[in-house]
DNA sequence: CCTGCATTCTGCAACGATGTAGCAGAGAGG
DNA sequence: CCTCTCTGCTACATCGTTGCAGAATGCAGG
C-alpha cells in the first residue's frame, strides 16, 4: 500500500541501494543520478518506513525519558523543553512515567522503553545509583536528571541546587529577616533536592553568623497542601518566623496561601520565597519571589549530552557532569 | 547480542514459528511444548523485539497525541491521564507538541508521527475539519479532543462546554450576582471552546430573563496574564460588575489577581468563576469556585474509543460522538 | 482400510530498509 | 601496456519477527 524504496527505485530506473545511498547522503552519486532519484521520491510521495530502517540500523532517533508523573508542573515543563530540544535535532521523546515506584523505574530502565528508544533520560525518585548501575549494566546511553542519584559513574545534568538556595536564603537575610522557616525538609537531610537545598539555607545562614534552628526546618510533601499544612503546623508550634522559605514554588504558594488564610500579611509579618520559579510564581497574590534554575539549559544540556553520547561525539570515559546557571527573582512576596 | 527467538527456539528444541505461537497465544499448543518455551524465554531471558514486531505486524501498540503545548497544565494533565490509560491497555502515547502551528498539526496528521502510531489522538488548534479530513484519507484511526472542531465525520470525546459553564452561571446567579463579566471570550464567537462556554452563559442569563450585555464580555488569551490584563481592561472602561466568569482556571486566576492587587475583595465585591478544575484551583486564595470537566472520563472513553477503532471492535460508519459528565466545584472564590 | 477433520508443529517467505561485497569503467603511476 | 586506485553503481544477505501453507499425527465415521 504505502510507496516503498523499491517503487522508487523502479521509478527512477536504479538499484534499490542507490536510493537508499541517496537517502543517506552517500558520497559518490552522479549529480544526474541523485536528481531522478530524487525526482522519483517527490512524484510518488515516498516516505522513509521508520520502522524498518530503525529494525536494520538499530537506531530509532527516539530518547526516552522517565519521568514520575507528567501532571507535576515542573515536570511537564522540562518534559517540553526536552522534547523541543531533541525536535530541533530531529530526534523525538517518548515518554513514561513511573509514578515514582521501585518497578516501574526499573521497568522502564531494562524493559521495552529502552529497547525502544537510543538511550534514556531518567529522572530517578526512589532507585539508588547502584540499583540504576545494576540494571544498566551494558546498555545503552543514559542521563540523570535532578538530585536524587549524584554519583560519578553518570552523566548528569543539575542545577545549582545548593547555590540557588543560598542566594535566595542571603536575600531574605538581608530584607531584614532573621528567622526563616524552611518547608520540604527534615534538619537531617543531607542528599536529594532537600538535602543540598537545605545545605545552600545552612551556608547562607551561617555567612551572616546566625545559628541553625532545627525547628524551622519543616518536614512536608512537595505539593501546595504541604505547605500548607507545614505552616499550619509551624503556627500551632508557636515558633516565631519572619520569612518562609518554601523548597519549590508549590510549597512556597501552598505556605503562602495558608498564611494569608489565617490573617498573616505578605510580606509584611512574613516574607515568602519558592525554589523553581514556576509560570503560577509570577500571578500568585503577592507574586513569589524564587528562583529560576536554568531549566532551558539543563534541557538543552541533557539533550545534547545524550545525543553525543549516541552518536558517538562524547567519549568521556567517567560520567559527565554539568550545572546550570540560576537566577534570582524578586517579586513581591519578598522584596 | 540480545537473545532472539531464534535462541529460544534452539533452547527449546522446538521450531521458531513454535515459540512465536506461543508468545501469541495461539490455541493448538500442547501444555507440555508451552511450558518448554516459556522456561527457555525465562532462562535466556528473552525479550520481543517490539521494531520487527512492528515491521512485520504493521502494529506498535503506540498511540500519537498530537498537543500544542505539554508545559499548559490543562495539557499536561490530559496527556499523564492519557498517558495511564494507554498503559492499562499495555499501548504507549507518543506526544508531538505542535505549538499550534498549520504546519505542524499537517506534519502530525500526515508525517513520521502516524506512520510510527496505531491511531492519533488530536486536539486541534488551528486546522479545520476539511483541512484534517483531507489530511488523514484513508490512514490509520482518528480520535478528536477539545472543542476546536466538531464534525459528524470525525470521532469526538469532549466535555459539556454549554452545560458545565451554564451551571457555572447558574450558580453566581443564584449567589445574587446580576452583572457578570466573562472572560475569554468575543461577543460573537459562537465555536470553540470559548463560543460553547459564552453559549452556556447566555443560557442561564436567559433562564433568569437577564439580558445579554456585550460590554461584560471581554476577550483575552487563555493564560494568567491574560485574565489580569482583562481585568484591568474591565475596570478602567468603567464597565460595573459583581462577578468574573473566567473561561478557564488560569483566566480566573490571573483575573482574581488583579482584583486583589487592586484592592477589590473576593468574593465580598465581585466573585469569581472559572472552568476546568486545574489543581492550583483549589489552593488559591481564596479558592477557586470552578467545574470540572471531567477530564478523567475524557481521557478513559478517548483511548477505549481509539483503540476499539483500531483493534476493529468499534465499527461505527460515522464519527462516535461522546461527551463527560461535569462537575460544579463550589469553593471560597463565588460561594 | 480409507477418508476427513481437528490438532500440533514446522519451514519458507516477507515486512522495508541498510551493510557488505563486488563489478565495471576511468584515470594515474610505473 | 599493465596494474592500482577511485568512482558509481548493483546484487545479495540480513535485522527479528509474523503470515501462510502445509506436514505429520491421532481419532472418528463409514
Amino acid at each position: 500500500m504505502a510507496v516503498t524504496m523499491n517503487d522508487v527505485a523502479r521509478a527512477a530506473g536504479v538499484s534499490l541501494k542507490t536510493v537508499s545511498n541517496v537517502l543517506n547522503n552517500y558520497e559518490f552519486i552522479r549529480p544526474a543520478t541523485r536528481q531522478k532519484v530524487l525526482d522519483a521520491i517527490a512524484e510518488l510521495g515516498y516516505e522513509a518506513n521508520l520502522t524498518a530502517r530503525s529494525l536494520r540500523s538499530g537506531k530509532s532517533r527516539m530518547l526516552g525519558l522517565v519521568v514520575s508523573d507528567l501532571s507535576v508542573p515542573y515536570y511537564a515543563e522540562l518534559a517540553s523543553k526536552l522534547m523541543s530540544a531533541a525536535a530541533a535535532r530531529d530526534y523525538r521523546v517518548l515518554v513514561e512515567q513511573s509514578a515514582a515506584t521501585r518497578a516501574n523505574e526499573l521497568a522502564a530502565l531494562q524493559g521495552s522503553l529502552s529497547q525502544l528508544t537510543d538511550g534514556l533520560l531518567f529522572i530517578p525518585l526512589v532507585l539508588d545509583a547502584d540499583a540504576v548501575a545494576a540494571a544498566r549494566r551494558g546498555t545503552k546511553p543514559l542521563v540523570m536528571l535532578g538530585e536524587h542519584i549524584d554519583d560519578p559513574r553518570f552523566d548528569q545534568v543539575t542545577m545549582k541546587n545548593v547555590g540557588a538556595a543560598r542566594a535566595v536564603t542571603a536575600h531574605l537575610l538581608a530584607g531584614g529577616r532573621r528567622r526563616i522557616a524552611v518547608i520540604g525538609a527534615s534538619p537531617g537531610d543531607r542528599v536529594g533536592s532537600s538535602g543540598l537545598r537545605l545545605a545552600g539555607y545552612r551556608e547562607a545562614l551561617a555567612e551572616e553568623g546566625i545559628d541553625f534552628d532545627p525547628a524551622l526546618t519543616v518536614p512536608a510533601e512537595w505539593r501546595r497542601d504541604g505547605g500548607a499544612s507545614a505552616v499550619a503546623r509551624l503556627l500551632e508550634g508557636g515558633q516565631p518566623f519572619d520569612a518562609v522559605f518554601g523548597l519549590n514554588d508549590a510549597l512556597a504558594l501552598g505556605a503562602m496561601h495558608e498564611l494569608l488564610l489565617r490573617g498573616i500579611r505578605v510580606p509584611g509579618d512574613a516574607a515568602v520565597a519558592g525554589f523553581d520559579d514556576i509560570d503560577e510564581a509570577r500571578f500568585s497574590s503577592p507574586s513569589l519571589t524564587t528562583v529560576a534554575p536554568g531549566m532551558n539549559e539543563i534541557a538543552e544540556r541533557s539533550v545534547q549530552l545524550l545525543i553525543d553520547r549516541i552518536e558517538g561525539t562524547e567519549k568521556a570515559a567517567g560520567g559527565v557532569h554539568a550545572e546550570a546557571e540560576f537566577e534570582l527573582r524578586i517579586r513581591a512576596s519578598a522584596p
